[in-house]
DNA sequence: ACTTTTATGTCCGAAAACGGCTAGAAAACA
DNA sequence: TGTTTTCTAGCCGTTTTCGGACATAAAAGT
């Protein structure tokens, strides 16, 4: 695993690659992370560098979709359904957990979905802040609740 | 995962082959097979038809070392360090768990090594056969006891 | 509105059960 | 006494089982 990191507006980030791509953007204090145990820096790694490009566009306003490969490979298979379910949430929109539980087809499974969605480990790139409790509430994030709240609140800013 | 099947004196066999070499030599009622669920039938891959041709030649008497690419990746770190003991086992002869288990540097891994054992694959080419009790008696052979009599058998009678 | 209660699915870690064993003690022979 | 057979208690990696934890939600009660 390859990696280098970058000072984002909402802290600084760590970019993690493998051959298959992107495999990890993780806050300091990310919650489940497993640690950087073996992997090796590389801060010219084609893949980090256009991550690290189209995150500066996305806090700039100026990119609402990214386009990069991406690697889900270590999830579970009901973790990479969820995963790619994410995806598709569009930028400035958010949704509930049950909505994505209906989405892939397991509709009773929501706790786990919340479960899943903790152990996202593309953060802003797959849009796991965009779900949030039926009620509204933001009840939680792996990178903080505050900076959820903040990329929440950047993306409601520039839909309009 | 590639395979075919090959008419042994000792019943039919299945022959499997991944790209990166022998993968699998299983018996019928073979215990701990997986089943063949998405492998695809090769009646012509290179490796399984010198495989086939070794095994003639051995059942033959004519052959007492196999040279084929094999493929552990499937095993368990400990596992592939048994498997890779069990070929230095000559044609002929026989080996007790404890002794395989001293061979590895693991003395006190004796029932670990009987499970590893009974997990090999590669039948025949890989000798588990020629691992027996430190009494002498046959404990087991996930091909059936029978089968392990018989190749011991057939190698007995050809060493002299 | 706000707090219980209840019904949920998945993952993770701990614990236990399970074997292709074996060295040694005890028991059963001669 | 010597010899052989029968138990038994440890041994270790894997597999299986099980119990909680959780980024929920709907219903019911205050």
């Amino acid at each position: 695993m390859l990696y280098t990191d970058y000072l984002s507006p909402v802290g600084p980030l760590l970019l993690a690659a493998s051959e298959l791509g992107l495999a990890g953007v993780y806050f300091e204090e990310h919650k489940h992370f497993g640690g950087s145990e073996g992997w090796q820096r590389d801060d010219k790694h084609a893949v980090l560098q256009h991550t690290r490009r189209q995150l500066e566009q996305y806090f700039a306003g100026q990119r609402h979709e990214f386009d990069l490969p991406l690697d889900f490979s270590r999830g579970s298979a009901f973790q990479q359904a969820v995963w790619q379910a994410l995806r598709t949430l569009p930028f400035g929109s958010t949704a509930s957990y049950a909505s994505i539980a209906r989405q892939i087809n397991n509709p009773a499974a929501v706790r786990a979905v919340g479960a899943a969605n903790g152990r996202n480990p593309i953060s802003i790139i797959v849009p796991c802040h965009r779900v949030i409790a039926s009620s509204g509430a933001l009840t939680g994030y792996a990178g903080g609740l505050e900076n959820k709240k903040m990329l929440l609140a950047l993306e409601a800013n520039l839909i309009r």
